[in-house]
DNA sequence: CGGTAAGGTGTACTATTTACACTTTACCGT
DNA sequence: ACGGTAAAGTGTAAATAGTACACCTTACCG
């Protein structure tokens, strides 16, 4: 039996990823040297194939796991690239996806067996093909998300001070914040906690360590940064 | 000469298309009654395949244009769907796009040549497949850009009255405006011109006709409603 | 020529956002 | 042990933006 499918081409789906990290205040991303061609020694996001029998979410989750060895990472579509000739070789549309990491977490030898580096997002080299506009598309949407829902946390260690915070959102908004206004900001939302402990890595005095607390998030989902 | 692809497996892509009108006080977007297998019967996008040698972009331009005979429409991506069991037949990723029509401008032998039809948005069928989740996710990316970019008057006829622009908003937004209010926001965006002509459809009493400016936009390229 | 139904207009109050500077603390070097 | 240093922490006033609200006008229709 033919079914109208028949008819049609088909091609190839990949999925890349934008993995953004926030290190020594600066927003940053994953990228390596290419080991294939087309394009072979030019910078690149990290991607893979979509397989026949998995979804494009899960081809992107099992991308990211390859990479980095964590599962549930925070990760949202940021939409497909189908231009006829953005890939050299042959017909492929490629679906991407930013993900957000603690740099922490990201095991350093497993980070260099697979060549990839972080880099910081302002001084990003061309890349292969149509990755630039990809990152682009994904810093905006990223940028968007971080202002209205509680996900830069992700960026961050479980334990975190408001300065460090204070520095996440002063980098991804690519401008300084008033320190009193945006703690008073702070202290509006239940669900970001001050703890006991100190962290004493930042500074002779030290500061208070907080947490985000997602279940009291949950009940009262008012955010805004 | 094998390449890497060759590996992979392909799949088939198509382009879905929500398209958004406003008539009579209301949000509409266009479905129809799927004509082939897998699904036949079902309320469904308008859709189709993306051919080998066009774009994503081209082919859901294509697609629009052979629906409503229209070119130029707004238009932007809302996403990739790619779950393995998201069409019934075979592997389908699907790219759903939104477009936004002046409902006027779309002939109605045309519409009724392709068997599809303007439905109230808030009462919406089932539909065939993922096809409801497109809908919602295009709907949402809508609601965002047309609070923060002059987009809404795509869905109008070139001219057109404050009530009607005011009833637009208040249908998307789902709420009632304050009509002074309304208009005193209006009064500030230059690019939104009182015209000498009236409309005498709508009242008794006649209302002012306005414009989009475009050029005026682009001079001073600050929207919000 | 009175009823009707939409068009059109301004002001006071409230909430939100912004600007801004000094004290505290603990370590470090001398 | 003590003065210097560098980050932590804290409140108020002014400006701006957003909201609430009611009456007169106009032209058609019966």
């Amino acid at each position: 039996m033919t079914t109208f499918y028949s008819e049609h081409s088909q091609v190839w789906v990949s999925v890349d990823c934008i993995i953004f990290g926030f290190d020594e205040g600066k927003l940053k991303i994953l990228i390596g040297r290419r080991k294939m061609d087309p394009g072979r020694g030019e910078w690149s996001l990290y991607g893979g194939f979509v397989r026949s029998d998995e979804g494009i979410d899960d081809a992107a989750n099992r991308v990211l796991y390859e990479l980095t060895g964590l599962r549930n990472l925070y990760m949202r579509q940021v939409g497909a690239f189908g231009n006829v000739d953005r890939d050299p070789g042959e017909r492929v549309v490629s679906i991407a996806y930013y993900a957000l990491i603690n740099v922490k977490d990201y095991d350093n030898h497993l980070r260099k067996e697979h060549g990839v580096e972080w880099v910081n997002f302002d001084e990003l080299p061309q890349l292969y093909s149509d990755h630039n506009k990809m990152v682009l598309k994904a810093r905006k949407l990223m940028k968007q998300k971080i202002a209205s829902e509680p996900v830069g946390f992700r960026l961050l260690p479980s334990l975190f001070t408001l300065t460090q915070l204070q520095r996440l959102y002063e980098a991804v908004n690519g401008e300084p914040i008033d320190k009193r206004n945006f703690r008073k900001r702070i202290k509006d939302m239940d669900f970001i906690e001050k703890t006991e402990l100190i962290d004493k890595t930042g500074s002779k005095r030290g500061a208070f360590l907080y947490r985000f607390n997602k279940r009291a998030y949950n009940e009262d989902t008012n955010f805004k940064l």
